[in-house]
DNA sequence: GAACACATGTAATTGGTTACATGATTCC
DNA sequence: GGAATCATGTAACCAATTACATGTGTTC
């Protein structure tokens, strides 16, 4: 099977919800995937019209009465076919994400002991707000949308967040006291 | 002050070792910062060629026995400058991490339960196989460079790796369980 | 001479952001 | 008329990987 990149996986996988335009898919992803990942309209316009080229979607003009007209994306047979093969394929391989911080403690190692104590405190502060950032997410679904289908895997991914932002903050405070 | 991009600033720090050649670099890289920043070779060079257009570094051809001649850099005071200034930079932002399997399992929402199982089976295992990497390098750190001056500094950004990981296979298991 | 480590580089391609450009509709 | 929201798109640019191309020196 042809391989795509993994934005227009995301894209397909977005068609499945009840979004249909670029605009809606931007907002989907704004509100819903905000923390795992994100996309511009500049990929999804374009994106958006491959999945035309590649009969993995139909569009369909659709003017709707007090906004302006927006074009409406439907998957394909074909298109559900290749997002269902993707899903079910795990990672070939874990990324490696670059951690700028980790980089500058590592080069500030003959530089003095306050400039790194300056960047691991602004680290920790910034890790604590995406934290709270989270749970105040978590709040707003479990008091708003507990009955939603997609609320159990939006609490997923939020408490993936948390689990792996806690360990961060926890590192930032052990090596604060060690360094 | 120019900006440049990060690849270039990490040069700069990894010519603050006494790494002095493009192959050296890599090396470095894939030695010690792999785990959390790597570059490849088509970045590495032309990058390095950059360096002493902005006169960040200059160049020595240095010709040694038993060895294919290369080109060493060494560090400008402007190079130094320019590093200094950036390690004392905060993160503008904390980057947003992209995670595959936390976009498949979104989107696997209305798949087989059996399917995402085997995604977070699969994802579980590819990262306790990098936390016992992380524990093997840390156990060689600690038994043969104890009193290497960087040790300290390797070994906080393995336990970073570790936590890190650590808490992303505990979400694994609670996942597992509450699916 | 083959295999391997050392060494440098470029070109094609991919993936992605940002800035730009345009226009409809609603509400004040 | 102006601001805000809804809506679509392109062009320029930046970052990065991969594949390709080349060559030296050592050891077996």
């Amino acid at each position: 099977m042809k391989k795509y990149n993994d934005t227009t996986y995301a894209i397909l996988g977005i068609l499945t919800t009840n979004c249909r335009s670029g605009y809606e898919i931007k907002q989907f992803i704004d509100n819903s995937l905000n923390h795992f990942w994100k996309i511009s309209y500049g990929q999804i316009y374009p994106t958006l019209k491959k999945l035309e080229q590649e009969e993995l979607a139909t569009i369909q003009a659709a003017s709707r009465e007090g906004k302006p007209d927006r074009k409406e994306y439907f998957l394909t047979e074909k298109g559900k076919e290749v997002l269902k093969d993707w899903l079910e394929q795990p990672l070939k391989q874990l990324p490696i994400e670059r951690n700028e911080v980790l980089l500058k403690l590592f080069f500030g190692r003959h530089q003095t002991e306050e400039q790194s104590l300056f960047l691991l405190e602004d680290y920790k502060q910034k890790l604590e707000n995406l934290y709270q950032t989270y749970e105040g997410i978590e709040e707003g679904i479990a008091r708003y949308n507990n009955n939603h289908s997609d609320a159990k895997y939006w609490l997923f991914t939020l408490d993936y967040g948390k689990r792996v932002t806690g360990a961060a903050i926890a590192w930032c405070d052990e090596t604060i006291k060690e360094l």
